[in-house]
DNA sequence: ACCTAATTTGAGTATACACTCAACTTTGAG
DNA sequence: CTCAAAGTTGAGTGTATACTCAAATTAGGT
């Protein structure tokens, strides 16, 4: 399926809408009366590129989900610092797809249970990713104290992540910075 | 209205039965049909007592909301540890209404736009109080200064507490602990 | 130009939802 | 005990939802 042109390009107004229907009001706002309108595109349509409306928002969400962790396979090269701004970067470059991580992502009843799974699994990877970081800017750390402080900077910037999805005027960068300062 | 036991009891049976669907499965799990049956009262019942479903549900989360800043009027006596350990006291004696707080309060979609305004003020009272406590702790601190260890260190306590909602197994309390020692 | 498969359409289906109401039962003050 | 008010019932309403499908249209390789 999705082997002529046309068919993409619906497919891609298709995630568009979901996108911005799920920054704009969550999982509640993205029904397929209101994603079908904002893509210009009858149910259908949607149907024949699409085996549910769940499979769009899964793969929005999916999206957002690895745009806060580019370059998975990073092989063990970043510094905390590095990671620490990537996920400034994300909700500066982004606030669209940042907005979905933290409205669903966060907020576990996106898509019912598997979501839950799934970004546990998200969370766990993060945190040896920023564990490994401290182990390699202070080697003298012991592993469990080094995941210990990745899961409380971990901690820190989502709850600054939420705080800024609550008032997009709340300056994120400056807090997350802070917080990595302290918490590093 | 409700002047008689019998109602009074009703009541309770239904905000019993909203509090715990919606622990367990957010607000997508807490359907009329849902809350009538775990109640055991059918709907005309519900609507003697209530105008609303969303009446209910912003009950249940006013009540979480309550729960986690007791004694509003502390009038500036609480050191930060109290207020940490009020926090995690919390978690451990009302794990259901905790999980309401993460789930609904944190998820913002809840009950829709005026849920994100009442959080929000509830926030920025929180991060008063506990500005105050370190004020008095530490009597050279700006204002402004205190007020930003507040904001980081209610930004990580959140951002824990969620982590522990996706996994119950999560030790919160060790986690709020420290964290709460770093950014004192 | 032809033809098949991809794509689109939109009316239609089934279901779940929040909510109503007239008839009935229970409560408890006097 | 009486009786008006409080409370309960459950079938019923209207609406929004996700999803289907036969028929029509379009894309693009040959």
């Amino acid at each position: 399926m999705a082997r002529y042109q046309v068919g993409l390009q619906t497919e891609a107004k298709i995630i568009d809408a979901t996108r911005s229907l799920l920054a704009e009001g969550g999982s509640e706002a993205a029904t397929l009366k209101a994603i079908c309108d904002r893509a210009e595109v009858r149910s259908g349509s949607f149907y024949n590129l699409f085996d549910s409306k769940e499979e769009a928002i899964i793969r929005v969400v999916r999206e957002s989900i690895n745009a806060v962790d580019p370059d998975p396979e990073g092989e063990g090269t970043d510094t905390v610092d590095d990671l620490v701004e990537a996920y400034i970067r994300f909700f500066e470059e982004d606030p669209q797809l940042a907005r979905v991580y933290v409205m669903t992502g966060l907020s576990t009843e996106a898509t019912g249970n598997g979501a839950r799974r799934r970004f546990l699994k998200h969370h766990v990877r993060r945190v040896d990713r920023f564990a490994d970081a401290m182990s390699r800017a202070d080697p003298s750390l012991v592993p469990d104290e080094a995941s210990v402080n990745a899961e409380i900077l971990l901690g820190a910037l989502d709850g600054l992540a939420f705080r800024w999805s609550l008032d997009p005027t709340f300056d994120l960068e400056r807090y997350a910075r802070l917080a990595a300062e302290r918490l590093r």
